[in-house]
RNA sequence: GCGUCUGUAGCUCAAUUGGACAGAGCGUCAGCCUCCGGAGCUGAAGGUUGUGGGUUCGAUCCCCGCCAGACGCACCA
């Protein structure tokens, strides 16, 4: 039997119930019930904390509300008692046998009890990854990708049908700086060994010689005019360049365990783009400025013209010519250059339009760094305006920090630049391999390389993920391919540490049924740990609807830590009396399956041995 | 100048988004029994949550003003 709700999501139901039948002339204390896991030990095992909210509308003592939920009703069967404690909080103690009843379902089935399923029937499109043909992918790229990729996973996990789509960077006037500098002085034999960092060479070069020599600049103006007129060798190139990155990419993806389902880059929403934007300025929604085509938010929006309108007048005042030359560019949305071409507003607006006629997806999740967050507003806010995107269609900008060197400024492309993605696997893998070696010095050695592999990698997206995506990151080796503490590699071990114990105890007492026992919850730490288990699936909701995967690497690691400190205390194996061996031993497999699995979420692999 | 983001223990980060005493890891210090895997466990020290106000029964969280840093602000993405 699988529990659709937790304790926490029964208990909101029922306070709902109760606050209606206790207030009927106040839907609104109803309406915000809410029953959430309690902070503390001595506060019993979830609690409602809304009492005291209410209190100025219904006119009433916080304690005499809290009183009158709990008045004379039937508590759900779960709940041993309820009290009311403190300024007006009611505490809920839920009952043994329920707790175990649960916890036990999550050993059961693979711990995929409880997990709410909310976006049944539901589409949701994650936009992630999205790194640029002809140049190296950096740590600068890893957190759009190994978010997103948890994203994705969460979603699925909720229900979701999910489309990922990886929006590369495959198209723009790079491409004729590439060309000429390909034509001029490419390196066969360093494009045949490792043909990305030479592309990014060829561009480096190529595009300071433009900046320096007007005729090299025209000349790669002109490459890139021809490219986009479908001119057939530099069409040839072009597609050369981007499969070269793409496998590069394809290697990376690879060693991360990530698998975005669609690749429609920048490029594959060109042929649309002439026809829509004549669509647009037909329908009076853009209109001519300085030459190019723009849509301006001013237009829609009384507000912003109100507010834009005071900044020019207050930047006129202080003779500010500078902010109120900057002003229209807040509110202008450019779609089509003065040149003619096109932009990345142009190919954003193309991108909704289809994502929305083709999925009519309930999500659409891009991940991107928080400097574009002024970009995904007004793309937003137009999307909306002008009707490509409807009110079902929720829109998010995962926005995340940049990543900053180790003092904390950022990375500068001239001093070296940030450390490239693959260096840094390799790194992570190497030093895994190191640790690896010494703990199992008998272990073969493909399998000692595999198993780094999995432990590195963890590593690093386990640093990434352990973060809230907002914050900026300090770039550090020592932290990231940390090994222990709040690190991937603590709730590996606390993983391959059950998976042993268990076939221990299977080999020792094969008579006994570990999968059957009931669970006891006598001890404190037995208790704590049940607790914590049974709170998986509202974890992974929680992470999922706020596209935070921190929330869910946090909760693995406080699981990890009350397994350790239960595994230190409580023997399993050598437990005497048979059936809290038994009942211990299924609590150990419970952890073992919440902890595989939620690992699988972040898109960490979960040795059996390490 | 305007806007966005950030500021929490020596360092790196959390805090169930307004709840009870702000928690972890690293580092430091003190411990872990011939006992199930020590990549582990237990404990200690370490805080006026940048700062000054406001709202609230209650603020790390919401509002306003400052300070500091990063990033944006018309044809690059």
């Amino acid at each position: 039997m699988q529990h659709a709700s937790s304790f926490s999501a029964d208990l909101t139901a029922w306070l709902a119930e109760r606050l209606a039948a206790a207030f009927p002339d106040h839907p609104e204390a109803a309406a915000a019930a809410r029953a959430v896991p309690s902070a503390k030990a001595g506060f019993g095992d979830c609690q409602y904390a809304g009492a005291m909210a209410l209190a100025r509308t219904l006119r009433l003592p916080p304690r005499k509300i809290a009183e009158a939920v709990l008045d004379g009703a039937a508590l759900p069967d779960f709940v041993e008692k309820a009290e009311v404690a403190g300024a007006g909080f009611v505490n809920f103690f839920v009952k043994d046998a329920a707790l175990a009843s649960r916890a036990g379902e999550c050993a059961a089935d693979g711990a995929t009890a409880g997990i709410p399923q909310i976006g049944a029937g539901k589409t949701a499109i994650v936009d992630y990854s999205s790194p640029n043909v002809a140049k190296s992918m950096h740590i600068g790229h890893i957190r759009s990708t190994v978010i997103g990729g948890a994203i994705v996973e969460l979603f699925r996990a909720l229900g979701y049908t999910v489309v990922g789509d990886n929006h590369i960077g495959d198209w723009g006037t790079q491409f004729g700086v590439i060309i000429k500098g390909w034509r001029e002085f490419a390196d066969m034999e360093a494009v045949e060994r490792d043909p990305v960092p030479e592309l990014e060479r060829i561009y480096k070069e190529s595009y300071a010689r433009a900046k320096a020599d007007p005729a090299w600049m025209e000349a790669c103006r002109l490459e890139t005019v021809k490219l986009q007129q479908g001119d057939p060798e530099n069409r040839a190139l072009w597609q050369k360049f981007i499969s070269m990155s793409r496998h590069t990419f394809d290697e990376i993806y690879d060693r991360l365990g990530i698998s975005i389902e669609t690749t429609r880059g920048e490029s594959w929403y060109q042929p649309q783009l002439a026809a829509r934007e004549e669509r647009l300025e037909k329908s009076g929604l853009a209109h001519e400025s300085r030459g190019a085509l723009v849509v301006d938010l001013r237009d829609f929006d009384p507000a912003a013209a109100e507010q834009s309108r005071k900044a020019v007048e207050s930047a006129r005042e202080k003779g500010d010519a500078e902010s109120e030359a900057r002003e229209d560019g807040k509110w202008i949305c450019i779609v089509r250059k003065e040149d003619g071409g096109f932009n990345y507003n142009t190919t954003d607006l193309a991108t909704m339009e289809t994502r929305v006629k083709e999925y009519a997806p309930s999500k659409i999740v891009i991940v991107t760094d928080d400097r574009q967050i002024p970009h995904f507003q007004q793309l937003f806010a137009i999307s909306r305006r002008i009707g490509l995107a409807p009110d079902s269609t929720e829109l998010v900008h995962v926005a995340f920090g940049t990543i900053t060197d180790e003092n904390g400024h950022p990375f500068s492309t001239r001093k070296g630049g940030m450390p490239k993605l693959k260096e840094l696997l390799d790194e992570a893998s190497s030093r895994a391999l190191a640790i690896v070696r010494e703990k199992n010095p008998d272990m073969p050695g493909e399998e000692a390389r595999a198993l780094a592999e999995k432990i590195g990698i963890g590593a690093v997206k386990y640093s990434d993920m352990a973060m809230d995506p907002a914050t900026t990151i300090k770039f550090s080796w020592d932290s990231v391919l940390s090994l222990q503490g709040n690190s991937g590699p603590y709730l590996q071990y606390a993983y391959a540490r059950i998976r042993s114990l268990l076939a221990k105890y299977d080999a020792t007492y094969p008579g006994e049924d570990r999968h059957g026992a009931p669970i006891a919850t006598a001890d404190p730490l037995e208790r704590a740990l049940a607790m914590r288990i049974v709170a998986f699936g509202d974890t992974v909701a929680a992470a999922g609807a706020k596209c935070r995967p921190n929330l869910l690497a946090d909760y693995l690691f406080a699981l990890a830590q009350q397994y350790s400190a239960f595994y230190q205390a409580l023997p399993v194996l050598k437990c005497d009396e048979p059936s809290i061996r038994a009942s211990r031993a299924r609590l150990c497999d419970a952890v073992a399956s919440v902890l595989k699995r939620g690992l699988a979420l972040l898109g960490i692999q979960a040795p059996e041995r390490m």
